[in-house]
RNA sequence: GCGGACGUGGCGGAACGGUAGACGCAGCGGACUUAAAAUCCGCUUCCCGAAAGGGAGUGUGGGUUCGAUUCCCACCGUCCGCACCA
C-alpha cells in the first residue's frame, strides 16, 4: 500500500478548489433559495505568523463553514485584518520599518500561511483595518454618531508614560510602571473622546438574555461589566457655610438607604469637586489628595491599599433627622466615576466603611438586626453585618426588613423633595482617543474660533500621512505640522487636525458588517447586511468576552439607529475556543547558572521525552543533558513551549494538524499539544486512505448477507452520531465516533460483506470527513469516483449524507439487568418490548435467578430499551 | 472579598438520571522483519482469584431517587472573570 502524501495531494486540491472558484460566496439572488449562514472567526491582528492558537481557530470555523455548506446552506466565510495597533510602532521604533509596510508585509505572510491550512474562505472579501478604504468610511460613521450626539469629549484621567509620551491602557501599566519604558505612570488629566455606550447600558443589559447561543459565561461577564444597581440618589445639606455650588447639599448615591439611621460620615473622592476646592485653599488637603493619587493601580496595591481618610472639618445635617450632625470626610476608596463620587458610611453594614471607622474612631450604630438575634445582646465588632434582618434604630424605619426598608427610604427622600431612586451603572463611556499614529484618525479640525469641526464628507477620508518619523517618543503626528495644519472647514480660519487616532476595538466594532459587501460605497450595504447578518455562528477567545463583544453590539445599536443596518445584536450565537497549550521544558538550576540563562526554557524541538514505567523525564537532544518538564502552558514565545504550523505541515500535512487540534479536547477547553497525539491523527489519515486505495473496481457479493447488513446499520449510526456531533459543537466526540467507524469499515472484510455495503460506507465516510480533513476527503472521494461511475464532482460540492432512521437504530438491545442498583446479567430483546415481556426475561435469566435466591422481589422497574431494575428486600 | 466553571484510569477525555471509563495517547504481549521503523492482532480502572466470578470505584461528606459522574447541600482543591462599584 502506498504511503499517503499529503505534500502531494494536499497542494493539488487546494488549487482545484481555487480553480473552480468553489468558496466563492453567493449573493442573495445567487442563493438558488438556500438559506444563509454567516460563520465567522475573530479576525487576526498580523502580527507576522499564524500560530497554533490561530489555526485551531480557524480550523473550527472552517469545519462549521464546510459542514453548513454541504447541508445547503449559502455561506459566508470571509477573513480580515485587524491592522491598526501599537506593535506596528514598536516595529518602527526598534527596526527603522515603516508601520504599514510592517503591517502589509506581515499581512501577506500570514494570508500565505493560512492558505496552507485548506480553509474554505472567500479570499475576494478580505481587507484589512488598516486600508483607507477601510478606515475613511469608518470616519464617516464616526462623524454621523457625533451628529446623533454619541461622540463627545471631555477632560478624563488617564496612565501616562513621561518617557514614551503617550496614554497606556490599563493593561500596559505594569506595577505602576509604563510596561515599555519602565517609567513611573502618572495620572495625567486630559481631554479625550468618548463614545457614549452608556445610553445603551440598558438595552445591552436586557438583550443579554435573548443571546440563547452565547455561553453563559461571557453573558455573566458582560451583565457584571455593565453592572446595574438601582438604589437612591440623597442630597445631605451643609451645616454652616455651604461650599460654591452646593447650597442644596451634596449629592450621596446609595444602595442600602435602609441603613440610613446607622450613617456616621460622609466620604468624598479626592477628586470629588468639593476636596479640589477645599485643596486649592489649604495645603493640607491638597496633599492629601496628591497623596491618594500616587497609589499604585495594580490589583495588589488596591488589595493592600490602606484606607486613608481626612476629615474636612466641613460637617452636614443627616436627610431624616435634622438634628443629627454628620462629618465630612475625603477618603482614599471613594471612586469619582461611580455614583456621585460621595459616600455615606455606615459601619455596622458594610466592611469598607467599619474598617474606615475603626481606624479614625467614628461610631458604629447598628441598624439591621439579625433574625432571631436579641437587640440588646447585638454588637458589632470587627465584622459588619451585611445580611438580612428587621431594622431598628431606626425611627420610621423600624420592624421594616431590608427590603421593606430600602423602599420606604427611598419613597419618603423623594416626598421630602431630597432625593430620587436612581440607577447606576459600572459601565462607563467609552474613551477612544489614542495618542499613536498607527490607527484611524479621528476626524475632527480644531479652530479656535468653532471649535471641534467635524472633517466635510468630501474631504474624507482623512488618510494618514506616510512621511512620519519615529526617531523621538510621542505621537508623530503631533509634529507633521503640514498634515497637521489646515483651514477651518467652517470659518476658513486657521484650524488643526485632531491627531488623537481611535482605539483600535473601534476598527474591530464593525468588520463583520462591513464584510457583507466589502466593496461598497456606504461604510455599510444594507441590503448586503440586511441578507447576512446577523452572524450565525461566531468563534474566537474567551478573552474578548467583555470589550470586542461588548462594544461591537453597542456599535451594531448605534448603527442600526443611525439607519446604516437592521441589526441589533450582531453575533446570534457565540463560541469561545481554547488555547493551545503545551508542556514547558527548563534546565536545571546549575545549569541555568553555569550557562548564564536565568530562564533556561528549551523549545520542544530540542527535547526528548522518556517514559519509563510511567516516569517521565526528559533529556535536551543537543547536549544529552536532563532537564526538568514545567507546568503545561499557553503556547508562548518567552517559554519557548511553541510548535509552529510549518512544522507541523512539513511532516504530517495540513489535514492531520487540522485532525489533532479538535480531536483530543472539547473544543471551548484547552488542548494540549503533543507529539504522540499528532501522531495519533496521522496514522487515522492513512488508515482511511488504505481503505479507499484498496477498493478494487468491479463488484463483489456478500458472503455473509447479514455481516453486510451489520455495516450498513454502523454507516447510517455514524452518520447520524457525527452530523450530530458537528450540530453540537462537539468535534472530539464526532471524530471518536470516525475513528470507530473506521474501525468498523476496516474490520468488515470485503468478502464479507461485499463491495456495495462497503461502497456505502466509504462514501459516507469521505463526505463525513470532508469538513475536517479536506484534502483527504476528496483525495478518498476521487478515488471512489475512479472505482464507481457514481460518484463525481468534488466531495466539497457533495451534499452531506443522509441516514435511514430506521437502519440507525438498533435491531437489537442488549438490556443490562440491576439486581438493587447493581448490574447482575443482561437480556437481549428487540427495541421496543414490551416491560410486561421484559420483566419475564429478566426474572427468567440463569444468573438473575441466583442473585434473588432466598429473596423477595418486592418491585420491578423496567425503562423501556434501556434498563431493568429488580428491587428485592 | 464577590461571581462563575471545573474535579472521572498512567495521560487527553466519553457517558438524554439508566452497563462508568467510548475514542485516542502511553504501556504490555504477540505477528511480520536478519533487525529496527512502519503496519497488523490482542490485553490494559484498582483489589482478591489460575479462571469463573466477586468486591471497590467518578475530589470529600451528606441528601433526593428503584437507580447519581449527572440533581441538591456543605467542605476541599484547581482555573477564570471582577475587584475599595457604596
Amino acid at each position: 500500500m502506498a504511503r499517503y502524501n499529503p505534500k502531494e495531494v494536499e497542494p493539488r486540491w487546494r488549487a482545484a478548489w481555487d480553480a473552480q472558484g468553489v468558496f466563492r460566496t453567493r449573493t442573495a439572488d445567487e442563493a438558488e433559495g438556500k438559506p444563509k449562514y454567516y460563520v465567522l472567526e475573530m479576525f487576526p491582528y498580523p502580527s507576522g505568523n499564524i500560530h497554533m492558537g490561530h489555526a485551531r481557530n480557524y480550523v473550527m470555523g472552517d469545519v462549521v463553514a464546510r459542514f453548513k455548506r454541504a447541508r445547503g446552506f449559502n455561506v459566508l466565510h470571509p477573513m480580515g485584518w485587524d491592522a491598526f495597533g501599537m506593535p506596528a510602532e514598536n516595529a518602527a521604533m526598534e527596526r527603522g520599518v515603516h508601520p504599514k509596510s510592517w503591517t502589509y508585509q506581515n499581512i501577506d505572510n500570514m494570508r500565505a500561511q493560512l492558505k496552507l491550512l485548506g480553509l474554505s474562505i472567500d479570499w475576494d472579501r478580505e481587507f484589512a483595518t488598516c486600508d483607507p478604504a477601510y478606515y475613511g468610511r469608518q470616519q464617516r460613521w464616526f462623524l454621523d454618531l457625533m451628529r446623533r450626539g454619541l461622540v463627545y469629549r471631555k477632560e478624563s484621567v488617564v496612565n501616562w508614560d513621561p518617557v514614551d509620551q503617550t496614554v497606556l491602557a490599563n493593561e500596559q501599566v505594569v506595577d505602576g510602571l509604563g510596561w515599555r519604558s519602565g517609567a513611573p505612570v502618572e495620572k495625567r488629566k486630559l481631554t479625550q473622546w468618548f463614545l457614549r455606550i452608556t445610553d445603551y447600558a440598558d438595552d445591552l443589559l436586557e438583550s443579554l438574555k435573548t443571546l440563547d447561543r452565547w455561553p453563559d459565561k461571557v453573558r455573566l461577564m458582560q451583565e457584571n461589566w455593565i453592572g446595574k444597581s438601582r438604589g437612591l440618589k440623597l442630597r445631605w445639606s451643609f451645616t454652616g457655610v455651604a461650599p460654591e455650588g452646593y447650597e442644596n447639599g451634596v449629592e450621596v448615591y446609595t444602595t442600602r438607604p435602609d441603613t440610613l439611621y446607622g450613617a456616621s460620615f460622609l466620604a468624598l473622592s479626592p477628586d470629588h469637586p468639593i476636596a479640589e476646592r477645599l485643596a486649592a485653599d489649604d495645603p493640607t488637603v491638597a496633599e492629601f489628595v496628591v497623596r491618594c493619587r500616587t497609589g499604585g493601580t495594580s490589583e495588589a496595591d488596591i488589595e493592600g491599599a490602606e484606607k486613608l481618610g481626612l476629615d474636612t472639618g466641613l460637617t452636614v445635617r443627616h436627610p431624616f433627622d435634622p438634628d443629627r450632625i454628620v462629618p465630612v470626610w475625603i477618603a482614599n476608596f471613594v471612586l469619582m466615576d461611580y455614583g456621585t463620587g460621595a459616600i455615606f458610611g455606615c459601619p455596622a453594614h458594610d466592611e469598607r466603611d467599619l474598617e474606615f471607622a475603626r481606624k479614625y474612631g467614628l461610631s458604629v450604630t447598628p441598624v439591621v438586626l439579625p433574625p432571631d438575634v436579641d437587640s440588646t445582646s447585638f454588637k458589632i465588632e470587627d465584622e459588619p453585618y451585611t445580611g438580612p434582618g428587621r431594622l431598628f434604630n431606626s425611627a420610621f424605619l423600624d420592624g421594616l426588613d431590608v427590603d421593606a426598608g430600602i423602599a420606604a427610604a427611598i419613597d419618603r427622600a423623594e416626598a421630602d423633595g431630597i432625593g430620587e431612586g436612581a440607577t447606576v451603572w459600572r459601565l462607563r463611556d467609552w474613551g477612544v482617543s489614542r495618542q499613536r499614529y498607527w490607527g484611524c484618525p479621528i476626524p475632527v479640525i480644531h479652530c479656535e474660533a468653532c471649535g471641534a469641526v467635524p472633517v466635510p464628507a468630501d474631504q474624507l477620508p482623512v488618510v494618514l500621512p506616510d512621511d512620519v518619523s519615529f526617531d523621538r517618543p510621542g505621537n508623530p503626528l503631533m509634529r507633521h505640522d503640514a498634515w497637521r495644519k489646515v483651514t477651518c472647514p467652517e470659518c476658513g480660519g486657521p484650524g488643526e487636525r485632531e491627531t488623537d487616532t481611535l482605539d483600535t476595538f473601534v476598527d474591530s466594532s464593525w468588520y463583520f458588517a462591513r464584510f457583507a459587501d466589502p466593496k461598497a460605497e456606504p461604510p455599510i450595504d444594507k441590503t448586503a447586511a440586511d441578507y447576512w447578518l446577523p452572524v450565525d455562528q461566531y468563534i474566537g477567545g474567551v478573552e474578548h468576552a467583555v470589550l470586542h463583544l461588548l462594544y461591537a453590539r453597542f456599535v451594531s445599536r448605534a448603527l442600526t439607529d443611525a439607519g446604516d443596518m437592521s441589526v441589533r445584536e450582531p453575533f446570534a450565537g457565540l463560541f469561545t475556543q481554547g488555547m493551545v497549550v503545551h508542556e514547558t521544558y527548563r534546565l536545571p538550576e546549575e545549569a541555568r547558572l553555569r550557562l548564564n540563562d536565568q530562564k533556561g526554557w528549551i523549545e520542544p524541538t530540542d527535547v526528548e521525552v522518556i517514559n519509563d514505567a510511567g516516569n517521565r523525564s526528559a533529556k535536551r537532544i543537543s547536549t544529552g543533558e536532563p532537564l526538568l518538564i514545567g507546568d503545561i502552558e499557553k503556547m508562548s514565545k518567552s517559554k519557548k513551549n511553541v510548535v509552529a504550523p510549518e512544522e507541523i505541515l512539513d511532516s504530517y500535512g495540513v489535514d492531520a494538524g487540522r485532525l489533532f487540534v479538535l480531536s483530543d479536547s472539547p473544543p471551548e477547553r484547552d488542548v494540549q499539544w503533543t507529539p504522540g497525539g499528532i501522531e495519533g491523527s496521522w496514522r487515522f489519515v492513512n488508515r482511511v486512505w488504505g481503505e479507499f486505495e484498496s477498493l478494487p473496481q468491479g463488484s463483489i457479493s456478500a458472503s455473509d448477507p447479514s455481516a453486510a447488513d451489520a455495516l450498513r446499520r454502523t454507516t447510517h449510526k455514524a452518520i447520524k452520531a457525527v452530523t450530530d456531533g458537528f450540530d453540537g459543537f462537539r468535534f472530539n466526540s464526532a471524530i471518536a465516533r470516525l475513528y470507530e467507524f473506521v474501525n468498523a469499515i476496516k474490520a468488515a472484510s470485503l468478502e464479507t460483506v461485499g463491495s456495495d455495503a462497503k461502497r456505502e460506507a466509504l462514501s459516507a465516510l469521505a463526505r463525513l470527513i470532508a469538513p475536517l480533513v479536506p484534502h483527504l476527503a476528496e483525495e478518498c472521494w476521487a478515488a471512489l469516483g475512479a472505482r464507481n461511475t457514481e460518484i463525481g464532482g468534488m466531495v466539497v460540492d457533495a451534499p452531506w449524507p443522509s441516514y435511514d432512521a430506521a437502519l440507525a437504530a438498533d435491531e437489537e438491545l442488549v438490556l443490562p439487568i440491576q439486581v438493587n442498583g447493581k448490574r447482575r446479567g443482561e437480556v437481549r430483546v428487540r427495541p421496543g418490548l414490551g416491560e410486561g415481556e421484559v420483566e419475564q426475561l429478566a426474572l427468567s435469566d440463569e444468573a438473575i435467578k441466583r442473585h434473588l435466591e432466598g429473596l423477595t422481589v418486592r418491585k420491578v422497574i423496567v425503562v423501556k430499551d434501556r434498563i431493568v431494575n429488580i428491587v428485592v428486600g
